[in-house]
DNA sequence: ATACCACGGTTTGCATGCAATAATGTCCGG
DNA sequence: CCGGACATTATTGCATGCAAACCGTGGTAT
C-alpha cells in the first residue's frame, strides 16, 4: 500500500498485482467508486461487499478506512460507510487547490534550489514534451507518451521543492482522480482546440522552468497556478460537450 | 472517529470518552506519538503495543492505518509501522501550506460570499478577540479564551469559503498538531513581544474581514498567508529560547 | 574468507465467530 | 388511520487463533 511516486496515482495499479487482500480490496473498491458503481450516499454493507470482492471483512474494513481518508467514502461510527457524492464545485476547487500547492512547489523550487545542473532532468522532460507537440499531429499513442512526461514534469517540480509536506498534500489531492494533472489530457486530445491547449501547456512549462532557473519565485508560483487552470477549461469544455466519459472519475459527478 | 469541526483538532479529545476501541487506540497512540514517546524510526510492534494500550490487534491496526494517513507513522507492507520523524522544515512548510490554504479560503470567501449579513459571526468573533487584547494584560485564562475564539475565527473563514475540498485539505494539514493555527498561542503568551504579536494577529483578522467584505480576493489571500507567518515567527522564537515545551507536538522534532 | 542456503523464531495478514448496537418490522393503544 | 413501545433481524466492532511472510543465525560449499 505504498504510493511510490507522486502523480502515479492509485488508479494506475491493477488489482491483480496486489500483494495483500487489503490492497486488492482497496484497488478494486476505488475503481468501483470511480466508475460510479454506487449511488451517491449509498450505504456500503460489509458482508455483501466482502463476498463480492472475494475478501473477508477485515481487509475490506482496512480498505474502507483508507478510502475514507482519501475522500471517496464517508464514515459514521457504528453506522458504516457510504459512497461519497462529488459535484462540479468539488472538482473545480480540487483543481484550484492542486494549482495552489503546485504553485508553492514551484516557488519553493525557485527560492531554494540553488544548483543549475539540478534542473537538467526538468529541462529534458520539458524538451521531450515540446518536441512531441512541435512535430505535427498528436496521435493517441503520442498523447500517452505526453501524459507520462507530464506526470514526470510535475513530479520533478515537486521534487525540486524539497518539501515532504507539499508532497504529502499533493498526494492527498491527487487521490481524487479528477484532480490529477493528467486527468483531462485524454479528453483534451479530443477537443477542437486540442493543439492550442497542448501548446499552451508546453509554454507554461517552459516559463516555469525559466522562472525556477532565475529564482523568480512569485512568477513560478503564479505560472503553476495558471497552468492548473487548463484543467478547469477542460472541465468546462467537457461539461459543455458532454464528453465526460474520457475523464477518469467523472462518472460519479452529480450535475 | 469523526472530526466534527475544523480546527478542533484531534488532540483536544481525550481517550476516555472514546466510543470504540479503535478510537481509543487512535487517540492514545496519537498522543503518545505527539509526546515523543517513540524514537524516530522506531518500529511499532503490534502485539506489545496492543497489550500496552489494552486493546486487541484489530482496532490497533485500524488506528495505525489512520495515523499513517495523518502522517504520524510510516508503513511498509508486511513490515509494520514505524514512528515518523519530523524536522524544522516539516513544521515551517506545514505552516506555510496552511497559510496557502487559508489564503485560498479567504479569497474564496471574498469572491463568492455575497450577502453582507453572513459576515456577522466572523465580525463578532473578531470583535471579541479585539476586546480581549485591548483590555490590558492577557492572563492565562484570557489566552485560553483567545485560543477558542481564534479557532472559531479560522473555522468561520473556512466555512465562508464554501469549499469542502479546502475543508478537507485543512483538516489534513491540521492533523499535525504543530501546524494548527492555535499551536503556538500558549507559547506566544510567554514571549517578550507577546502583546505585539497578539495585536498584530487581531489587526490581520480585522483586515481579512474587511477584505472579504469588500470582495478584495487577492488582498484577503495575501493577508491570510502573512497571518500564518506569525506561527513561523513563534517557531523561530521558540527554537531560539528553547521553549518548545509549550508547543504541542514539538517534542518529536529532530533539531 | 565469502557467498549462499536452510531453518527456527518472530511478526504481520487474515478468516472465523461472537457480542453489542443499530435498523426494521410488528403489534397495540389512541 | 396514525404513533409509539417492543421484538426481531441486520450489521458493525472486536477477540481469538492460524497461516504465511520475514529476519536472523548458523552451517556448508566454493
Amino acid at each position: 500500500m505504498k504510493r511510490t511516486t507522486p502523480y502515479s496515482s492509485p488508479n494506475t495499479a491493477t488489482p491483480d498485482q496486489a500483494t495483500s487482500q487489503s490492497e486488492r480490496a482497496t484497488l478494486t473498491l476505488r475503481e468501483m467508486l470511480v466508475q460510479g458503481r454506487f449511488l451517491p450516499g449509498e450505504r456500503l454493507r460489509e458482508v455483501p461487499l466482502a463476498k463480492e470482492l472475494g475478501v473477508s471483512r477485515i481487509p475490506l474494513r482496512l480498505a474502507l478506512e483508507r478510502l475514507a481518508h482519501e475522500g471517496f467514502v464517508d464514515t459514521r461510527p457504528t453506522r458504516g460507510f457510504t459512497a461519497r457524492q462529488f459535484d462540479i464545485a468539488d472538482i473545480s476547487d480540487a483543481i484550484d487547490l492542486r494549482g495552489a500547492i503546485e504553485g508553492m512547489a514551484a516557488r519553493f523550487a525557485a527560492e531554494r534550489n540553488v544548483r543549475t545542473e539540478e534542473l537538467a532532468t526538468l529541462r529534458s522532460t520539458h524538451e521531450k514534451m515540446a518536441e512531441l507537440v512541435r512535430n505535427g499531429k498528436l496521435t493517441l499513442e503520442l498523447v500517452s507518451e505526453y501524459i507520462a512526461l507530464n506526470a514526470e514534469f510535475h513530479a520533478e517540480v515537486l521534487r525540486l521543492s524539497g518539501s515532504r509536506q507539499l508532497q504529502r498534500a499533493l498526494d492527498q489531492i491527487c487521490c481524487l482522480p479528477f484532480a490529477s494533472p493528467n486527468a483531462f489530457l485524454r479528453r483534451q486530445y479530443l477537443a477542437p482546440e486540442s493543439r492550442d491547449l497542448f501548446q499552451m501547456s508546453v509554454e507554461h512549462h517552459r516559463a516555469i522552468v525559466e522562472a525556477i532557473e532565475f529564482r523568480e519565485g512569485a512568477r513560478a508560483e503564479s505560472l503553476a497556478r495558471e497552468h492548473a487552470r487548463i484543467a478547469r477549461r477542460n472541465l468546462e469544455s467537457a461539461l459543455a460537450n458532454k464528453t465526460l466519459g474520457e475523464v477518469p472519475g467523472l462518472q460519479l459527478i452529480k450535475l
